[in-house]
DNA sequence: GTTTTAAGTAAACATATGTATAGGTAGGAG
DNA sequence: CTCCTACCTATACATATGTTTACTTAAAAC
């Protein structure tokens, strides 16, 4: 990235800042009176200049359109965590939505992607414990020894999935569970989808 | 909270989505051009309507300052992410940020927090893996027994703290290694800070 | 020494934008 | 029926805001 001087940097950390606070950008006789400027001129030349640079975006032309590039403009998405799935109930019900969970875009491409709350001990050898979130990507297959979500009749589990020809195996990742086996025949298992991610907070 | 029309919601869904695309709330005349309407009137009075029933805020009076209350207005932060820590560098210096990762503000409340990526399987027994990200949030103390950040020489690891007395104690959770044992006087032995979350992703 | 660049003052201009005044229509509540 | 609210048109106004032209000063680049 070019090199910036440093009233150039004082001026886009102000920016930053302002977004921050505001939720929306500054216009330029706001910088103008923080940097008690007596002209417009001047900012329009820092802004100029950023934008020639890379630091700023302004491709819209409108009021308070200024976008930062880079560090500070990341991108998020609220995905929403559903936690013990009620039984019988629609996983993605709006009923069984706890919460809405900041998450990066890179981390949550996929349209109808949500956390799971774990419970149980299960998957305690997989590195993940009781009370973890784990971020569920739906599809109806994963890879040999993927974590999924499987929905076995009305109840949904992360267990790591196997199947050979028709006998499907759920492995708990934990020695003290003894992995469930399924035929292909019944009905009532079925992928909800892959886990893509495991968020845990120790406090 | 109050009830609001169907035309007040497609409203506020219109402004949502707005943000979502842009990153700067619409001008009433975006609104009223996208709803086909023919005075800026009936927008203002959706938008007055939409404040008074606490959906909308409008405190700042100026150009595009319109924010949306509730759950698609999540606070967060983005949090530097350091890499494998080069040795005698501080471990928050600019030359070991490898990225910013958004996290709810709820998580990140405290000035200074970092993300460290952990190396080595020494935590495997807590449910940290080699290539896990934790958040760590800075004190010169944590609990009997707490995930905690630790710097011994030059290097940065992540352990379970114990402290007897004068006796250090740094238990790695895992059967393949063995406690590591400091004293007090040690003086190249120092709590970076405390683990407080664990991030991982599965791809 | 001349040119270029950064940084700024001064004064406008055109448009974007929020707001207001003066209505109109339709439907529900009383 | 009357009143109120939701929803809308038409028009206008004041200010906010981005942009531009003309000129200045100081320091760096060549």
């Amino acid at each position: 990235m070019k090199k910036i001087t440093d009233r150039q940097k004082q001026v886009l950390d102000y920016i930053c800042d302002f977004i921050d606070e505001h939720s929306y950008a500054p216009s330029i006789r706001d910088i103008q009176k923080h940097f008690g400027l007596k002209s417009t001129k001047g900012v329009k030349d820092h802004i100029d200049r950023l934008v020639e640079k890379g630091y700023l975006n302004r491709t819209d032309g409108t009021a308070r359109a200024l976008k930062v590039v880079g560090e500070r403009n990341t991108v998020i998405r609220n995905v929403p965590l559903v936690g013990t799935v009620a039984a019988g109930l629609p996983l993605l019900a709006e009923e069984n939505i706890e919460d809405y969970l900041p998450v990066s875009a890179d981390m949550a491409r996929t349209e109808g992607i949500f956390f799971l709350r774990v419970n149980g001990d299960s998957m305690t050898g997989a590195a993940i414990l009781d009370g973890d979130l784990v971020l569920v990507r739906p599809q109806p297959f994963v890879e040999q020894g993927e974590i999924a979500v499987v929905r076995i009749g009305e109840e949904a589990t992360v267990k790591r999935f196997f199947k050979f020809n028709t006998r499907i195996e759920l492995h708990s990742e934990n020695p003290d569970f003894e992995p469930i086996v399924y035929w292909d025949e019944d009905e009532d298992i079925r992928i909800v989808g892959k886990v893509t991610a495991v968020f845990r907070t120790l406090e």
